[in-house]
DNA sequence: TCTCCATTATTGACAGACAATCATACAGCT
DNA sequence: AGCTGTATGATTGTCTGTCAATAATGGAGA
């Protein structure tokens, strides 16, 4: 098999619109339910109409925008029953992942994993989100790619950045770090004895534990939104409907 | 809540090319590797460029199409290697959506399931292959609105598409058919008894015993394909790379 | 037969236009 | 005041035409 990792692809406007909108989308420089109109978007991209629908559309079928019909897209928001489900989903996915690495990932890679894995340990607790947010991006990066199929790295991938605000502030929770830093060396450690069942049960562990935290705040933040006068507005969430 | 199975939301001609399109290459109209060149498609359709070139985008991100730059977009094809990963990630989301089922769906909806099942137990052996994948969809959707999680419902549709040639010629297997019914069943029992590690295990077994017949099928065809002088050409196998 | 080049078709991208629809504000009525 | 209806303005959905860049095709020539 030809070595492909120098392969130049040429990459068309579209692409890089998508990828530019997509990580703004994820790094929140849009905010959930900020409404994404045409004129905005050709002006902050300088590109025409066409290249913008349809990247909108891609990232529409990815999840992180929703178009709702004659008002256009919206920044996709997450509720708080959907984040549930999402992290549900994450489980098995991010447990079916670790359980391919540790199968069928290279030695290399397993090498690469743990690198990643000591720079998060080493990680001193007052850091960026974003840096932390980074990290850990890396780690899913190499377990995917170590995991040998595409297509739960694929979905694993819209997931993640499905909820990466989420991810963010649960991340960054001071308290959570050793937490999180220890449940991450059992996924590293299971790994490399190459343990399938100990991976599998290490991966749904993290992420249940990671869901736990995570719906904690979201229900703070809903009791404190509560306990304003003027609950936010959220700007038509979701009133699309999947057809088939 | 309010009931929202009145509301009607207007389908944009887009939304429409979008679903006869998918519709059109999971129900084999369009072969896989068949190049779908924007001008066939405009006159097939009878519509603009650009909505042709919307909806395509959607498709890509749903996997049934992959675009090569200044080629256009083509019918995927699913490769030997890919269908093994396809089952796997399908295996366990089918797994947490039949478990999410057992636990959340409503008596009419457990109702529902089992008349599906019925319907499909009583199938004559040589019925029609697309008949049979019309009820196994039915069954599914049934299966996926009652897990109560939009997130494992979309991927595991999405999943669901992307194999459905296969599905379809596994599923028409005369000797496969009675073992298949056998499989439902256990799932199906299991859900009326509200049993989450049976329903699981037993959506796990279903998955993994079709994609063992599948497998098969794919390397009959394979050594087939081998023995005839000129092998298929299949036009451009996913060179399309994933950012990020 | 093979190689190289010119022609042609197709994609990628742009701009302009138009009807349909939605949001808003304002006037009028009870 | 509160509600209803309408006029205005902005935005979306869609079509058309145009143009450069790239890939596929076919033929000329060695």
């Amino acid at each position: 098999m030809p070595d492909d990792s120098l392969q130049i692809t040429p990459q068309p406007v579209r692409r890089q619109v998508e990828e530019r909108l997509r990580d703004a989308i994820i790094t929140s420089r849009f905010m959930p339910g900020e409404h994404l109109s045409d004129r905005k978007l050709c002006d902050l991209f300088g590109v025409s109409r066409g290249v913008i629908r349809e990247a909108v559309r891609l990232l529409e079928a990815e999840g992180l925008i929703v178009v709702v019909p004659n008002r256009g897209p919206f920044v996709a928001y997450l509720s708080a029953a959907e984040a549930t489900q999402v992290y549900e989903v994450r489980s098995v996915l991010e447990a079916l992942a670790g359980q391919g690495f540790a199968e069928r990932a290279s030695t290399e890679e397993i090498a690469e994993l743990r690198a990643v894995f000591e720079e998060i340990a080493a990680t001193p607790p007052g850091a960026d989100r974003m840096v932390l947010l980074g990290l850990k991006r890396r780690f899913y990066d190499v377990l995917l790619r170590g995991c040998r199929n595409t297509y739960v790295a694929r979905m694993l991938d819209q997931l993640l950045n499905r909820n990466s605000q989420l991810r963010a502030t649960t991340l960054s929770d001071p308290s959570r770090l050793p937490h999180t830093v220890a449940e991450i060396r059992r996924i590293v450690e299971a790994v490399e004895r190459r343990d399938r069942e100990g991976t599998w049960q290490a991966c749904r562990e993290h992420v249940m534990q990671a869901a736990q935290v995570a719906l904690r705040i979201l229900n703070e933040h809903a009791a404190a939104a509560a306990s304003r006068p003027a609950p936010p507005p959220r700007p038509a969430t979701v009133p699309r409907r999947r057809s088939r």
